[in-house]
Formats: structure tokens, sequence, C-alpha cells
DNA sequence: TAGTCTGGGCTTTTT
DNA sequence: GCCCAGACTA
């Protein structure tokens, strides 16, 4: 079969499996997506099944995008004939929850015009609910309480069944509890619901999961590792007696355990289904040898683990770069200066690099670097589209038009541009239509159709009428929204309430800020005929890396976390000091050490030709600087891989000496006497006279703070602020 | 009701 | 050191 002529041994077999269930232990760079799309043709192709019957999940909406854009191809080519994609259900675990949720929601708690809160509307209903329990945010910090109801949440534990061991449980309990009812209020699920509400249903309701089994002969599971107790569940509950069940993973490289990932479900799926073929894909097509060898190198040190042995026929390549930097700012530099280098020569195109970090933070001075050097950058994540405030604002008036129940979204924009609807009048709104068993949003409804002057009756007139015009407002939206396209009713939106010329004052953010709306409403638009219901839960779960996009040919800045399932043929890896990666946080946790290690692995072996691993010195941590130490994992690098500064010279000892007395740097920067003590009294042509607290040397500078008599404290730097030394103190 | 001040906290964030 | 949220003030 010409199909399979591409694959190596072991992905054929993976492929050509009889419909069992089958367990792929996919190494990075071995063609998993491959063996998926392959997997799919040949269930078609040579079992004769039809797409209806096979269902692929994905965890995000990209990998989806991916396996169907790729499923289509090989379906389209020669290889299989005509194009039989059609019914097929190839998506994301909560894509398929929300649209088995929609189709039963009679059976649930909430209607068919759910809406899905995000992490900024689950914050602000936990803030509200500790507040209404007189429980002070600062005490037990709503984040954290959310943290463990989504951790309950992934392992199906609904608030009846909650135990509470202690004082912080309890106040999770109490809050867990107020927190369903108050979505239920909202007609609103957040992202964990969705699984779970999906596996009650097929767990509760007989027929629905008969049918979906009979439905869904076949199913196949990307990125197995990454699953967590409601998604093996759900998967479960979907197989009947006869599964055929093809998942694919890689236990290296689960990195998402603090989300309530658990990479111990491939041993689960081993033993709940012991009739499974277990397949392992070593051979890598992304890197070279010596970038396998000190992935591997990094992951054999953990412990419990099937492991893998990583080859490619690409050849050694070259070696990897280890080099250590004065500071972070160095760093940056380092990493920019590299890349110029690099694609100077015509060796790389500028995009075909990638920077990576453990931390969000650690973005800035690259991004600063970046900008001084006048080069374009791409950043994954941080402040995402979807993120910006003027998006969420427009997507809060559309959610509130389709779903007037959805209170989140109405105090989100209910005086924003503000038209005189003040904290108070919507304290009263919301206190008085709860009396009247109504949710918020409905109330205003009522009161401009006339028919709810007894909530109308509780505002003094101005409060009223500014109501009576928002609520008069919102339900012509209503009725618009059922007939022009969304584009047409965003701009109505706009231009009616204000919100043009609240965003786009002239200034240039303003302007920036109203290029995002407009980007928004042109993604409205492409939703016109698939309707607003649509768009909402594209947006709702739509995630960063579903806007990267290869237009620019710039280098790419994202987290370690971020990269995953991505791959450069330039790679530098930034921040490997101790307490970064591995984080501080996770060092008394040997389970997050270990995943630590993991996410280290993750990153090396995104690099298919060249991997920089890069340090600083001195650290900025936390506002103060301090030598730093070598990651651990450096050293279990095997040194006939390594090249740099860093290698064959010292041994983690001589490290520590030299940190000790920092002779290295020495030479490089040399340390400037400090021109000024603590006490002096000195003189400053603006600020007048101050006394000395500190004098710090960092590098070439001397940074010098200084209580000032007029102005109070002040940080200056020594040799520029033109200090008159008045007295040595 | 909007701008300014202060204090705490600070990892990752597929959906 | 920097950002965000909530308090405070004009």
């Amino acid at each position: 079969m010409r199909l399979l002529e591409g694959l190596n041994p072991q992905q054929r077999q993976a492929v050509t499996s009889p419909p069992n269930p089958v367990l792929v232990l996919a190494g990075p760079g071995s063609g998993k997506t491959r063996v998926l799309t392959y997997r799919i043709g040949y269930l078609m192709n040579h079992f004769g099944f039809r797409p209806g019957e096979i269902m692929a999940v994905t965890f995000t909406n990209k990998a989806a995008r991916e396996m169907r854009g790729r499923v289509e191809a090989l379906l389209d080519s020669e290889i299989i004939g005509s194009n039989r994609l059609r019914g097929m259900s190839l998506g994301t675990f909560h894509a398929f929850a929300a649209r088995m949720i929609r189709r039963e929601s009679d059976s649930t708690s909430v209607n068919r015009d759910f809406v899905i809160f995000d992490d900024g509307d689950q914050h602000s209903l936990a803030k509200k609910i500790l507040k209404d329990m007189n429980i002070d945010p600062k005490q037990i910090s709503p984040s954290k309480v959310l943290d463990v109801i989504s951790a309950a949440k992934n392992e199906l534990i609904s608030p009846e069944v909650y135990l509470a061991g202690n004082y912080f449980q309890e106040v999770v309990l109490r809050v867990y509890h107020q927190y369903q009812k108050e979505l239920r209020r909202n007609n609103a699920l957040d992202f964990d619901d969705l699984l779970f509400l999906a596996v009650q249903l097929l767990r509760e309701k007989e027929g629905l999961r008969q049918s979906y089994q009979n439905r869904y002969q076949h199913i196949l599971v990307d990125e197995f590792q990454d699953t967590n107790t409601a998604q093996y569940r759900l998967i479960q509950l979907m197989t009947g007696k006869d599964p055929d069940l093809f998942v694919v993973g890689d236990p290296d490289q689960s990195i998402y355990r603090w989300r309530g990932a658990d990479y111990r479900n491939v041993l689960r799926f081993q033993e709940d289904f012991p009739q499974a073929k277990t397949i392992l894909l070593e051979q890598n097509y992304r890197s070279t040898q010596n970038i396998l060898d000190a992935a591997m190198a990094v992951i054999d040190m953990n412990q419990n683990r099937q492991r893998k042995e990583l080859f490619t026929q690409r050849g050694a390549g070259s070696r990897i770069t280890i080099h250590e930097a004065y500071d972070e700012a160095d760093e940056a530099n380092y990493v920019i200066e590299r890349i110029a280098m690099l694609t100077f020569n015509g060796e790389v195109e500028p995009g075909d690099c990638a920077v990576m970090y453990r931390t969000n933070a650690q973005s800035r001075l690259l991004e600063e670097s970046f900008l001084k050097a006048g080069l374009p950058y791409r950043l994954v994540g941080a402040q995402h589209f979807y993120g910006r405030r003027e998006v969420k604002d427009v997507i809060a008036y559309l959610r509130l038009i389709h779903n007037p129940d959805d209170q989140v979204s109405l105090l989100r924009i209910m005086n924003t541009p503000s038209r005189g609807l003040g904290d108070k009048t919507i304290a009263t709104l919301l206190q008085v239509s709860e009396a009247a068993g109504i949710s918020p949003g409905r109330a205003l409804l009522g009161i401009a159709g006339g028919t709810r002057t007894e909530i109308l009756s509780n505002f003094s007139g101005r409060a009223a009428s500014a109501l009576v015009a928002f609520g008069k407002m919102l339900s012509g939206w209503r009725s618009v929204a059922a007939e022009v396209d969304l584009g047409l009713l965003i701009d109505q939106v706009l231009r009616e309430s204000g919100y043009e010329a609240y965003i786009d004052d002239g200034t240039e953010e303003g302007e920036d800020r109203w290029a995002n709306v407009m980007e928004l409403r042109a993604v409205a638009q492409e939703f016109s005929e698939l309707g607003m219901t649509t768009f909402l839960e594209h947006v709702a779960l739509i995630s960063d890396q579903d806007t990267l996009t290869d237009e620019q040919n710039a280098p790419t800045l994202l987290t370690l976390h971020a990269a995953k399932g991505l791959e450069f043929p330039v790679v530098f890896i930034i921040g490997l000091d101790d307490g970064i990666i591995p984080h501080q946080r996770s060092f008394d946790d040997p389970e997050a050490m270990a995943e630590e290690r993991r996410l280290f692995y993750v990153g090396i072996t995104r690099a298919m030709d060249r991997l920089y691993l890069v340090r600083a010195f001195r650290r900025r941590l936390f506002g103060t600087s301090n030598v730093s130490e070598s990651s651990r994992y450096l050293y279990d690098l095997p040194s006939d891989v390594l090249e740099g500064d860093l290698v064959g010279f010292e041994t983690k000892e001589e490290a520590a000496y030299r940190r000790k007395t920092s002779w290295a740097w020495q030479s490089q920067a040399e340390e400037l006497e400090p021109a000024f003590r603590v006490g002096m009294r000195v003189h400053h042509a603006k600020f007048g006279e101050g006394i000395v607290m500190e004098s710090r040397v960092d590098h070439d500078e001397e940074e010098v703070t200084i209580a000032f008599e007029s102005v109070g404290i002040k940080r200056l730097v020594g040799s520029m602020a033109n200090l008159e030394i008045l007295e040595e103190g």
C-alpha cells in the first residue's frame, strides 16, 4: 500500500495495528502527528470505516486545525482519493464537550445560550463571592481558591463530595458551592465545567452514552500525557465494550501537572486496557544527534520512566553552545548579537530563531534589547489579543446581547464608557433584581420595556433615566442582532454605546486599541454566517498559540511551556540558572522537580540544528541583583557535545569558587570604586540637600539612594547626577 | 468619577 | 524592579 511507504517500521506498525487499543509512546520529533493522520487514513482506506465513526481529540485548536489540514491533504492526495472527511469529529476536548452540552442542555443547569467564562470572569466571580462572605481577599486570594476548585473539578469532585480538612478548604468549599450557584445564575460554565458536565451527562444518561459509543467506533487522542482525570473519564465513557482507542503521547513531555494533567494516565491506560499494544517511536526527524544526546542526558536522570533511545540519521551536527553572560541585560544582548551574526551570514533566517525562557517576566529585557537594536520579534503569550481590555469589552457587549443573564459581562460594560451608572446605582440594581428573582440584565430589559416600574421606583430620577436609556439600548441591540450580521451589529454597538469615542481618544494608544477592536470586528464578520453562538464559543476557546502566525520573518520569543509542539532551526534557552531552570518554587517537591527537568527537555528538543544555552552570572530578582549559580542541569550535559565558555574548564566546585571570588568578571567589568558612602551629605542642583542612604556598584555604574529634604528618597546614578559632596558623614 | 498613591506579591496558563 | 488592585483624594 502506497500510503505506508513513507513510514518507518515502528510508525507503520502503529498505523496498521488492528482496531484495538494502542498506546504510542512518541519521542519528540518522531512523527507522531504523521502517525495519527495516517492512522485515520488507514482506518478509512484499509478498514473501510466512515469518517463519522471516527473521533480525534487534541488539546489545542491549533493542533486540531493542523491535523485536519493534514488528514485532508492525505485524503485529497492520490493515495486515498476523494475527499471523504465530512462528518469526522476532530477537535479539542473542550470544544467537543461544549457541543455535547449545547445539544443536551435540557438535562443541564444551563440553557443552550450559555457562555463560557474565562479566567477573568472566574476571577471577578470568585472575588465577589469572597467579598459577600466577608473574607478579606488579601488573607485568602481568589485565584488560590479558584485553583483548588479547578483541581477538584478536574478530579470530578463536585462541591457535594468535596471534603474540607482545614480552614482554607472550608472556605474553598463554601466558595465552591456559591460559585457554581452563581455560574448557573449567569447561565455560564467555566472551562472545567465543560469536561465535568460532559462526563456527568455520559455517566448518568445511558441512552446518550450508548449513542455516542455507537457513533464513535474509533477514538484517537493526541498528547495523551496531558489528559486529566475528567478527560480520561470522558474517553473511557465514550468507548464501548470493544474499544478501538489509539492514544499517542510522551510522558517525558508532560509539563502541565499543575493544571491537573497526569501523565500516569499512560500507566492507567495500560492497566485499564491490558490488551493494549505499546509502540515506541524513537527515530527523530527533527534534531541533530548532539541535540538528542544532550536531551537524553537530561531526561535520563528522571526516575521511574520508560526510557527511549532517540536517534537520527541527520548526523552529529554542531555542538551545543553554552554561554555565561554577565547579567540579564548582557544575556539578552548576547542572544541578539548571535541572531544578528547568524542571519547576517545568511546561515539562517530571523524567523528560524526562537528564544525560550522559564517565566514571562524574562521577555521584557529581550524585548527592550530587540527594540534598541531596531530588530523585529514575535512574542507569544502574555498580553495576547483576546486578553486586551478593549477586545474583552466588546466581547462582553456581545455576550450580554446574546445572554442577558451574563452578569459578569453586564458589570464589565454597564458603565464602560461611563454613562452615569455609578457603583451605587449598580449595587442597587443588583440588590433589587435579586429580590425580584431575575437577573440584573433581565431587570434592565424590563425597565426599558416599561414592564418593571416597581424596580425603577428604587432609583432617583437621574439614575433611573440612565438605566432606562441603557436598557433601551440593550433591547434595541437584541432585536437587531437577529436581523443584521455580526459586523453591522458591532458597528451599531460601538456607535450607540459611545465606545468608539471612548477608546479612540486621539492618543497613539487609543489608535492601537481601536485597531484591535476593528480586528475583532473582522474576525466576527467571518462568523456572520455561523452566528453569534459559534463566534462567542470560538473566542472563548481560543488561545495564545492560535494567534501565532508565520507572517513576519522575525525571531520568536516564548516560554518553554508555549514551545511544546513547535520546532525551530535555532533555539536559545536563556536563564539557565538554578532557581529559574529549575524554578525555585519547585525545589521542595520532587514531582515538581521532575517536571522542571521535563520542561528543559522539551526546550532542548525544539532545536533542529543549533542550540544555545545561556545563563547570567549576576541576576536581578525582585529588585536586588545577586550572583547566581549555574542550573544543575548544565552539569548533566555530556561535555563532548558542548562548546562555549563554561565547558571543560571547571567543575561544580570550581564554579562555586569562581562565584565566590568572582575573578572571572573583574577583568571584564572593572569594579568601580564607590564614590559615595552611607551618611554623606550631598547637594543636587534640582533636589537640593540630602543624605546618602545606600550606594551600590552594579557593573560599571554606581547607584546612589539619597533622602532629599525637599523631595524625599531618590535613586540616582552617581556619575550622572552631578552630586556635590558637602560632608563626608 | 477619574486620576494618584500605596502595598503586596511575584511560575508555567493547551481550554 | 515592576505591575496590579484597591484605597484614597480632588
